[in-house]
DNA sequence: CTCATATTGTAGCCAAGACTACATTTTGAC
DNA sequence: GTCAAAATGTAGTCTTGGCTACAATATGAG
């Protein structure tokens, strides 16, 4: 399920090694495949973010407060945490806490960027706040440069 | 993974039965919890799209077919086309094509509506044609009800 | 009609992400 | 300083969604 770690927002190209198996044929296949690959970073940018957050109001990130904002059992928490780790993304020590590296604070910075950018288009169109939270939630994570970067561009564009 | 069958589009409030067992705490987790069940029906409703184009375009749906579509091994797909029966929006019989159910048709119809609608607004954004249906492949399966209405006013307000 | 080829189906494997149940630390009240 | 409770960690299980490899069935060229 993981053949890409990262893609669109990490900056990463990629979507060339499961492609490079199925020539498929023209575009949709290849827009499908990059959709798919997009939901393994999904979770890894969810975590991030929230741990990012609570960093940053809590001064710490405790595996059971991950689990109970990510509405998940504390183990499946920390077997994505370990996940996290693995991909280089945080680093944590038997009950003190989860740090993001560099690379999981840059990914982290990248992520709430492009959320609040998500969000405030969705409000921008009529969405209601909440509304716009909660499906931003799902919609940032497939969001790409190009369409970010429009965003950015209407936003500004209406004053 | 599957707790829940059908989400947002297929207009079951659903989200009950997660939340149930993980009081979580007030909106987050219910929010997260809301996109994790997306996901589920995510694959369901592109391949029930996908074959509802087959069967328009071709006048048949077959598995090889669709697989080459998605960017997909066969038995990947005929794998999922096996959930899809389970689930009961497709019917199939060995070496004799897929077709959908009247349920998956109504999904199909409501994918392909929320999928233009989807597209046309990240157009109207002024993002690329090409960048907009990619994108839209994600997308589209985490906008809600409320956020689809907000987009029909908003296309419509413009002209 | 036969047989090679293409399509379809099956089986078995893997990792992710989720869970429950149980074990181990830490921490805080006393 | 002890010990119960909370937090953490570990183990084992399940389904999804993917793959490869192999088996079975249709199809079409000859």
């Amino acid at each position: 399920m993981v053949r890409e770690e990262q893609d669109r927002i990490s900056g990463v190209p990629s979507g060339a090694k499961l492609m490079g198996k199925l020539p498929a044929e023209g575009t949709q296949a290849r827009r499908f495949g990059k959709t798919r690959s997009a939901q393994s970073s999904a979770l890894h940018e969810d975590y991030v973010e929230l741990i990012a957050d609570l960093l940053e109001g809590e001064g710490e990130a405790r595996p059971t407060d991950i689990a109970r904002r990510l509405g998940v059992s504390h183990a499946t928490a920390i077997k994505a945490i370990a996940r996290l780790k693995r991909a280089g993304l945080a680093t944590a020590r038997p009950y003190r806490g989860v740090f993001l590296t560099q690379k999981g604070q840059a990914l982290a910075e990248r992520v709430r960027l492009r959320h609040r950018l998500v969000v405030d288009v969705l409000r921008a169109l009529g969405v209601s706040s909440e509304a716009a939270e909660a499906d931003a939630e799902g919609i940032e994570h497939y969001v790409s440069e190009h369409t970010l970067k429009a965003f950015a561009q209407f936003l500004k564009s209406r004053q």
